[in-house]
RNA sequence: GAUCCCGUAGCUCAGCUGGAUAGAGCAUCAGCCUUCUAAGCUGAGGGCCAUUGGUUCGAAUCCAAUCGGGGUCACCA
């Protein structure tokens, strides 16, 4: 159990046996005690002094007073000011902490809960490479898969490929116009990359015949719609859609340049899926529920044909769901996909890990959803983070103003590689060590400075700004870890040995704040929140570097004190290790 | 127009299920490596918590309005 909870169960028995009132552990809070203040953990009085009618004052007393008697093991001394009862935990309750967990690597973790909980992230296009603002779903998905399984769900990740409809085209007619039967291996690009250089080509050269259309005097929306090339794809999709071979081959061969390319940057950066649905496959998914709902009368259908569901008494508006043509809209799929789900893994809970502009839409997802009585529709979460932006604003893919995956993550690389030479600490590494120590900083750099901030927050990447390798970021973490090793490859620690009976302010800010673990885990899945990790493994982490400053292990004041210090530095690794695990951050045992 | 999100140090962000004197990192300045890895540590400066009103013993935190920034409200996905 959780110190907070222990608190409060004794604070409630406490008032009970005092006072005859029932408590509950909303009632009043528990907080660490401020550093400021004498105490290690604090109970705000103010709640509880109407209903048992007492003065701050005496109330602290009596409540002091029957806790220090009675829970010796827990509490040994108290004090009160202005209505702050604050306690001295029992030194001994730390030791018990420490020895019972130190070696511990599952610390914080539950056990299997028998809950089945899916989570949907990346989830690309088929016409382009990876850029920041899928790396942030990607480790936001991955991480929050993580969090989940150590709070004792079973985890399936899934991936939902985008890889038809007229985006799709667009760079299948580009690369029949320009490319000249060119590939991947015959420009010796990577597929993503190539493909999505036709994709650029296609706009630039939208964008040239719209603009001799409006010079001929054209209006611009016409001008649009008369594009020769827009023209083209226009008829290439409905080719596709009529399963034409010649489009469905080249369909084929370009995405599947596609896949060879996310293959490897999904690789690179650790991502990886127990599902993968393509929307080719699921985007006729839904019509049969759209004829459900029509017999429910949840739907209503519309003099021209076109079918809807009014949503105006939930304060949206009216939603169409199929259109005159009696082809489905993104929406249906989304509801036929999310049934699909349910009756193939029979999950309790769905989460989406989607951008903020599709809010909208994964409310009325959910909405209907509960409405058709999809199971579990109440356990539909979307996962909703803001965008990368670069200062200049929003990328484009379409005008090439991205930031690259594959190239952001080699940045890092680079940077690693740089940072650790001028260092010069690992100069006996073999080259095979070296690349894998320069991956692991450079993509947990990256990987932390995405997931650091709220995910609801959009953020701003200044390509002109490199990345942090100081200070709150993911190589100081691991930094902290490297030396934790190397003081425990130097220092035997023999287990059994007997152990210091108390603390310094140090050593007891740092087992106190290892004890907050489980809670902070709790809280990130609660929130499905992974910078709630972040900057609790960063506080780990700086709290024992300023204990290693102050305070020498190797050389510690008796034997007993260094075996203390010693579980501490195991117990702080391990924390590091796991924490670090969540956000789908590796540590190096040397850097 | 409707609706959602954001606004905290020069910059990037914590804190938001109300509690004591609002915290980190970067940047700036001053110290600290003949002792366990200095990607480090210690200290200094830097704040009308967007504004106004309300609720409360107590508000950065809750409520309302206003101002600023962004998203969404497509027979697009």
């Amino acid at each position: 159990m959780q110190i907070v909870q222990n608190i409060h169960q004794a604070v409630i028995k406490s008032l009970f046996t005092i006072y005859n009132l029932a408590f509950t552990e909303k009632d009043f809070q528990v907080n660490k005690t401020k550093p400021e203040f004498e105490g290690d953990y604090t109970v705000v009085l103010f709640s509880l002094l109407k209903t048992t009618g007492t003065s701050a004052d005496k109330l602290g007393q009596e409540l002091g007073a029957d806790l220090v008697k009675n829970n010796p093991e827990l509490f040994t001394r108290f004090n009160i000011i202005k209505g702050f009862l604050n306690f001295h935990i029992a030194d001994s309750f730390w030791i018990a902490l420490l020895q019972n967990n130190y070696n511990d690597i599952c610390y914080g973790k539950k056990p299997l809960n028998g809950k089945k909980v899916m989570v949907e992230y990346s989830s690309p296009n088929t016409n382009k490479p990876l850029h920041l603002g899928h790396l942030r779903n990607n480790f936001l998905g991955w991480s929050v898969a993580e969090i989940l399984k150590a709070s004792g769900f079973q985890v399936v990740k899934s991936c939902v490929v985008n890889d038809r409809g007229i985006h799709i085209c667009k760079s299948m007619v580009a690369w029949q116009l320009f490319a000249n039967d060119a590939t991947p291996q015959s420009t010796h690009m990577k597929g993503d990359h190539f493909v999505g250089d036709y994709y650029v080509k296609f706009n630039d050269e939208y964008k040239k015949e719209v603009k001799e259309l409006t010079d001929q005097g054209i209006p611009p929306a016409e001008a649009e719609k008369q594009a020769p090339i827009m023209i083209a794809t226009q008829e290439m999709l409905q080719d596709w859609e009529a399963g034409k071979p010649g489009v469905i081959n080249l369909w084929n061969k370009m995405n599947g340049w596609v896949y060879e390319g996310f293959d490897v940057t999904y690789k690179t950066i650790g991502s990886d899926f127990d599902e993968t649905y393509y929307e080719s496959q699921t985007y006729l998914l839904g019509k049969d529920i759209v004829q459900q709902g029509i017999d429910k009368k949840i739907f209503f259908t519309k003099h021209d044909g076109s079918v809807w569901i009014d949503l105006t008494a939930e304060g949206l508006d009216e939603k169409l769901v199929l259109r005159k043509d009696g082809t489905s809209v993104y929406i249906t799929q989304d509801i036929g996909l999310a049934k699909q789900k349910y009756e193939e893994y029979k999950i309790d809970q769905s989460i989406y890990v989607i951008g903020d502009e599709q809010n909208y839409h994964m409310k009325v997802l959910k909405l209907i959803a509960q409405k058709m009585g999809v199971p579990a529709a109440d356990d539909i979460h979307h996962l909703s983070y803001g965008m990368v932006e670069l200062p200049t604003g929003k990328m484009k893919s379409r005008e090439g103003t991205v930031v690259d995956a594959d190239d952001i993550v080699a940045e890092m690389e680079k940077e690693a590689e740089e940072k650790t030479a001028a260092l010069g600490k690992v100069k006996d590494f073999t080259a095979e060590e070296l690349k894998h120590l320069f991956h692991t900083i450079g993509l947990g750099a990256l990987k932390f400075f995405l997931l650091r901030v709220d995910p609801k927050k959009r953020m701003v990447f200044n390509p002109e700004e490199s990345i942090d390798f100081h200070g709150f970021t993911g190589p100081f973490i691991q930094f902290n870890y490297a030396r934790i090793k190397s003081i425990l490859r130097k220092n035997e620690l023999v287990p059994g040995k007997k152990v210091a009976p108390d603390f310094l302010p140090l050593e007891k800010e740092l087992i106190i704040l290892l004890e907050q673990f489980e809670a902070v885990i709790e809280q990130a899945c609660a929130e499905l929140n992974p910078s709630a990790i972040a900057i609790y493994v960063f506080t780990v982490a700086k709290t024992f570097s300023s204990f290693y400053t102050e305070h020498s292990i190797a050389n510690a004041e008796t034997a007993e004190k260094k075996q203390l210090r010693l579980q501490l530095s195991v117990m702080t690794a391990n924390v590091i290790k796991s924490g670090m695990q969540l956000l789908g951050i590796d540590v190096p045992e040397r850097m």
